[in-house]
DNA sequence: CTATATCTGTAGTCAAAATTAAAGAAATGT
DNA sequence: ACATTTCTTTAATTTTGACTACAGATATAG
């Protein structure tokens, strides 16, 4: 089949060490010497594998919206009554924040600033939270079908400001707030639904 | 008085000028060739002003919660009922979030992530968080003492949950949220305040 | 067993970014 | 005027970080 010298390591199991890396520093924090740490490889391995930093960014941030992120987003779609869900995805966020050290979502905060060569990366978040949002904006859709909102009710607002919520979250476990302090955050979202 | 040949430049616009560019790109983003072409000045006026990038950033910091920072909690203070205060306070943050191209506060945005030897910075702004959370904690004590809020409501997450509204609204600002959508981001907690 | 393909390891290269050395310029004080 | 002080200008220096050239290693294909 696959002519050559074999990889040494496992290219799998090497995405996710770097995911580690790239979610506890961010993009610009996590230098390419961390993450051929974290594998346990030298610079031409790890160019061989992923071609850059910033395509293994790319990578990393599709698999944590497949492993990582979709847990929240699940959460909220498996349930019967949007309040449920948005409590049980807003529960899961802040497990997925505090799962990291230091704490958040890797979506949110992986690129806020950044230089003018790393635009990349940050639109690549960008986008991932305009999906995150679209599917808060499902969820209240089916909602409003489901006769669980008022029908004047602004999607688009509500979805922003649950969003928004995450975005506290993270900014907040960032800053070393505890699991008590963060659970009361979500409070006020569980009672505008109301 | 002063000996030597005087400073070509006028060093408190200048610090106003690379505040612009701090709050612009945040610290790691802001390089110093973009601080020194604000000015119009070359690196070693730069250092001789200021000492360091790192020094510069810590006296904008200063500067930004006197002269920026300043408004928003001064209309928080500024109030004869704490609903007024606070939607004054966020209306001013709003404000101040879409000031700045792109948008978003310093003290919220500036340091998110950062190379290790960059704490400092990143813990400068921290603690200027820190200051913000407890003069809003303060204003809450004021209310309470007014029977304004029940008496069994626990400050400091109500401060948690404001200031993380603040937090929104400078990550949605910076995201390119329009003032319309920010301004609905802050309803929520106006009304948990009922 | 030989040729070929692909990986690893060492030791770089290259560019960018913060900082500074050194010489000349422009003010004050005597 | 002259000495002194402090700034400006130009051109490095130094460090760091992303990336790679090249030689040696290890697999498959025939």
């Amino acid at each position: 089949m696959s002519r050559g010298r074999p990889r040494s390591f496992d290219r799998d199991i090497a995405l996710h060490a770097i995911m580690e890396v790239f979610w506890a520093r961010g993009y610009e924090g996590a230098q390419l010497v961390d993450l051929t740490k974290a594998i346990g490889i030298a610079p031409p391995s790890f160019y061989a594998a992923f071609g850059s930093k910033e395509a293994a960014f790319i990578e990393v941030v599709k698999l944590y919206i497949e492993t990582v992120g979709a847990v929240p987003m699940n959460a909220l779609n498996n349930s019967t009554t949007l309040r449920e869900g948005v409590q049980a995805m807003l529960l899961a966020s802040i497990d997925v924040a505090l799962s990291q050290t230091p704490g958040g979502c890797l979506l949110i905060l992986g690129v806020v600033n950044c230089l003018p060569e790393n635009e990349a990366a940050r639109n690549c978040l960008k986008e991932a939270r305009q999906v995150t949002r679209d599917l808060i904006v499902k969820r209240l859709r089916r909602a409003n079908a489901e006769n669980e909102l008022p029908k004047k009710a602004n999607i688009s607002q509500i979805a922003a400001f649950i969003h928004g919520v995450m975005q506290m979250i993270s900014f907040q476990a960032r800053d070393g707030a505890s699991r008590t302090e963060i659970e009361a955050l979500i409070n006020p979202v569980l009672k505008a639904l109301d």
